[in-house]
RNA sequence: GCCGAGGUGGCGGAAUUGGUAGACGCAGCGGAUUCAAAAUCCGCCGCUGGUAACAGCGUGGGGGUUCAAGUCCCCCCCUCGGCACCA
């Protein structure tokens, strides 16, 4: 393989100079193009596309690296792999930057998705293109809109109201985050909640199989699981009617605690529930606390830690059981959404129900005995199950058996029932903006709605629209909504969807991304679902990965696709950090300074002892490490760092820094570093080039020297292999290259095996660093001597006899504590090992006039003496 | 508040099944090379004591199980992610 290089080898690595050209051949020679073969085993990996925000940032920069090292490994594993890549156009974020930017949300949009493929395609990632979706495309979004009137069909749609963040000044519906400090964001009106109707998918029609389902997911991480298992809340409980004194009616509420139906002592609904609203008619206090209720945030987290407060409504309930008269309260933490917006309290056995019972003088009973016999109602709640007492014909039973007889009691009485219920609520899908797939209903003059026809999809969001930052321009302009139907006048619905329904089934229009004729073609989305491989942030680990779950279901029961669950494996990878800085003025107000812009001084140990601006040199502020953000300053941008050091450096720093699912901190040192590895493979390959390549091994002549960093080479293999398959470790996969590179760079080149046993291991090198720099991998396997691009090459395999050792090092401890290691055969036995632990000087130090009570010994490993 | 993670040298991290704590990298220190610097190469590098051999201590804090605990169990503290209209 020596002498007839198609070109020298440069002696410098200059990743400018040959990242674009191999970039060039793999988009001539289509490598990444991906075809249905059914002779070949597919694999599918997937990175969440990114919302089009207008370039890069590391986050995505990390996300796809790690999509496209397992790609890129998989491709070497002899597999059909697919990977696409895509935009998740629609959402809010285009609406502020046309107004402020003055242009159009679909210009804006496009415009960034041109750039940022671009940056993309710089960074080397092997996307198949020819299947690139953008969601705000009327291709796109046509099926949505199509499957969502198929999914009204199915009655797994309807409408209801529901309440919002209403800003009274602008006259406009407010998404949590533009709702700071209970204030709208532009005017700063003290938002209030408000009720208006809206759409809902029916999520919790399927909330059984979704829970059940995650059995079946074993590539999936374990707390991810755990997230979604509690965001569903199955629980099994009772549903109980309370009569209420002053009219022939009665209130349901919902309990998991029937035990301690005895301990109620008042009940409490939701302020916008009738019964309140009927309180409140002639009592103008009551009236003003429920207005009040009306000014919190809708946010699940606001509601939590609020001030629990509450106001009696003068009316009563009769306990189903001992026939008592039991208040019924107004509070503002009961949800009208959310079960029959009733509550039963029972301030004994709960805290928050303790907390409010203690505020308002209402009294609080003991009924159960907790099994442990400790707690103290006078203190604190006692949450904790055990015996029932001042609960009548039910003291002395259990929690559990006093369940089973109030439930039959309740239930012979017709005043209970078993119910499962579930914390998972259907899924609201109606925003009032524009920039988003309108949704597919028709108003009609009598107050009906009624889906869109089939054939007169999609419902076009217009694209051409000046945005006057408060009003969406399909709702301002009174001519959109004008249609016909059946002849009849009707207006089309000028909401928009939640852009959680486009990216729930994004991944499955990518098998068929250009089909015209329907939502997918079957054949081709069988054959690459479910996806193999899906990465994206932990951010996302319970609504979208929820709501793509239930998508597929949906598709699976529309005859769409064939499996029941659309992602096998998952990893999620932790947020991009990095240093942020600033600077404090006079009034309190802080600069942030980028931390490209700061040097740090530091100790002669290391230890960082202060930081100034590199621009004036004036002192600032180190405020730590914290994800990368406008806000901070902090954000590096990859574009400057791929100019700077080439797309393969980003791509093994990011690989390197951090195992997958932890947060990566930045660190321009640390980039430098993995610049410098880079350098030192480059110039290994050099080197054993110009020394004249390598014609033949002959093993059999191999010294021990050989023979011993042969071993280190398959056993880096065989721990790489392991690290990006199985355990999907990066960070480690990579040290274990780098400690093999620290032996190989001190190996000699002079005999004929030197170089033999050097050339198999630089192949095996840069067939390993492939996947992470596929750049300089492509060019020094060219340069090695092979004809194929590396992208197609094989990945390295590990003999097995390479790895047998003949020596063992044995830890000898004493009580616990190291106190020799020896090097043994590698089949000697205990006694052997033994006799040479207490030959040993340090050993007999320890031993020596103690009794020897115990002698441990792992095979191969560790023996340890306890004496005392 | 609820749910889920994480906490190991000066720093990022490693230790995969309970078996040598600190792999690999960064920073730092010393040396070689250089007119000089950069780059590169060699060496040192948890803390304390000791010339050294070595010893003691050490994985957020406290307790426990075990011959052996970063790893398992109980309690506590801190940081981060999600909480349904940011994506």
């Amino acid at each position: 393989m020596t002498g007839s290089q198609p070109k020298a080898m440069q002696e410098q690595y200059d990743p400018a100079a040959i990242e674009p050209s191999i970039q060039h051949r793999w988009e001539q020679q289509q490598v990444f193009k991906a075809n249905e073969n059914p002779e070949q085993e597919k694999f599918y990996c997937l990175s969440m596309f990114p919302y089009p925000s207008g370039k890069l940032h590391m986050g995505h920069v990390r996300n796809y690296t790690l999509g496209d090292v397992i790609s890129r490994h998989q491709r070497m594993l002899g597999k059909n792999v697919l990977q696409p890549m895509g935009w998740d156009a629609f959402g809010l974020p285009a609406e502020n930057a046309a107004i402020n930017n003055k242009t159009a949300p679909a210009a804006w949009t496009y415009q960034n998705i041109d750039y940022m493929r671009e940056q993309l395609k710089r960074l080397g990632f092997g996307y198949d293109w020819s299947r690139e979706i953008a969601t705000c495309h009327p291709d796109y979004y046509r099926w949505e809109q199509w499957f969502f009137t198929k999914l009204y069909e199915k009655g797994l749609v309807y409408k209801r109201n529901a309440t919002v963040n209403w800003d009274p000044v602008d006259q406009t519906v407010l998404a949590n985050e533009q709702v700071i400090d209970g204030r709208g964001w532009r005017s700063g009106a003290k938002v209030e909640q408000k009720e208006i109707p809206q759409w809902f998918v029916r999520i919790t029609a399927y909330a059984d199989e979704l829970l059940d389902d995650l059995e079946q997911l074993d590539g999936w991480p374990e707390q991810v699981k755990a997230m979604q298992r509690n965001w569903i809340g199955r629980s099994e409980g009772l549903e109980i009617d309370f009569p209420l004194a002053h009219k022939d009616s009665h209130l349901t509420v919902y309990t998991t605690r029937p035990d301690t139906l005895y301990g109620v002592t008042y009940l409490a609904v939701a302020a916008q529930h009738p019964l309140a609203q009927q309180a409140a008619a002639d009592n103008a206090e009551l009236a003003a606390f429920i207005e009040d209720c009306k000014n919190t945030k809708v946010a699940e987290a606001d509601l939590a830690t609020m001030e629990k407060r509450g106001m009696a409504t003068g009316f009563f309930a009769r306990h189903p059981l001992t026939g008592e008269q039991v208040p019924v309260w107004v509070a503002n933490f009961v949800l009208m959404g959310y079960g029959s917006g009733a509550v039963m309290a029972v301030p004994g056995h709960d805290q928050r129900d303790w907390e409010f019972a203690n505020r308002y003088q209402l009294p609080i009973k003991q009924v159960i005995e907790p099994s442990s016999g400790a707690g103290d109602i006078a203190q604190a709640a006692i949450t904790e199950k055990g015996q029932l007492v001042n609960s009548a014909d039910f003291n002395g039973l259990t929690s559990e058996q006093a369940f089973d007889a109030i439930a039959e009691q309740l239930q012979q009485q017709q005043q209970g029932r078993r119910q499962v219920n579930y914390r998972l609520r259907d899924w609201g899908v109606s925003r009032q903006r524009y920039w988003g797939a309108p949704i597919p209903m028709l108003n009609l003059a009598n107050g009906d709605s009624v889906p869109v026809p089939a054939d007169q999809l999609p419902v076009r969001l217009p694209e051409d629209v000046v945005m006057n930052g408060v009003t969406s321009p399909i709702k301002a302009d009174p001519e959109w909504r004008k249609t016909t139907y059946q002849g009849q006048p009707a207006e089309h619905e000028t909401d928009t969807f939640d852009t959680f329904m486009e990216s729930s089934w994004y991944y499955a229009r990518y098998c068929s991304a250009n089909h015209q004729d329907g939502m997918l073609d079957p054949e081709q989305a069988n054959y690459w679902l479910p996806v193999d491989q899906y990465v994206g942030g932990i951010e996302h680990a319970i609504l979208h990965l929820l709501y793509a779950r239930f998508f597929h279901k949906l598709l699976r029961d529309t005859g769409l696709v064939a499996s029941d669950e659309p992602f096998k494996r998952l990893l999620c990878q932790g947020m991009v950090l990095a240093d942020s800085y600033f600077r404090e003025d006079e009034k309190g107000g802080k600069t942030w300074i980028s931390p490209l812009d700061v040097e740090v001084q530091r100790n002669e140990r290391g230890e960082v002892v202060s930081a100034v601006s590199s621009k004036d040199g004036q002192a600032v502020e180190a405020a730590g490490m914290s994800k990368m953000s406008k806000s901070k300053n902090n954000g590096i941008d990859p574009q400057v760092m791929v100019d700077k050091y080439g797309a393969d450096t980003v791509r093994l720093f990011m690989m390197f820094a951090a195992p997958p699912e932890m947060t990566l901190e930045w660190s321009d040192s640390g980039v430098e570093g993995a610049h410098r590895f880079l350098r030192r493979v480059w110039k290994l390959c050099y080197d054993f080039i110009e020394a004249g390549g390598s014609d033949a091994a002959d093993p059999s002549s191999f010294n021990s020297t050989h023979k011993q960093l042969r071993r280190e080479l398959h056993r880096t293999i065989a721990k790489v292999s392991d690290d990006v398959s199985r355990r999907q470790h990066f960070n480690t996969a990579i040290a274990a290259i780098m400690e093999l590179l620290n032996h190989l760079q001190k190996a000699p080149l002079e005999s004929a095996n030197d170089r033999a046993l050097m050339a198999e291991a630089l192949d095996a090198v840069v067939l390993m660093l492939a996947p992470f720099t596929p750049h300089m991998c492509e060019h020094l396997w060219q340069q090695l001597g092979h004809q194929d691009n590396i992208v197609q090459a094989a990945w390295p395999t590990v003999d097995d006899s390479a790895l047998i050792e003949d020596e063992k090092l044995i830890v000898v401890q004493v009580n616990g504590k190291v106190r020799t290691k020896l090097t043994v055969a590698a089949d000697a036995s205990a006694e052997q090992v033994e006799a040479m632990a207490f030959a040993d000087e340090n050993v007999s130090k320890f031993v020596d006039g103690k009794t020897i009570r115990k002698k441990i010994y792992v095979p191969g490993k560790i023996y340890n003496i306890v004496a005392n």
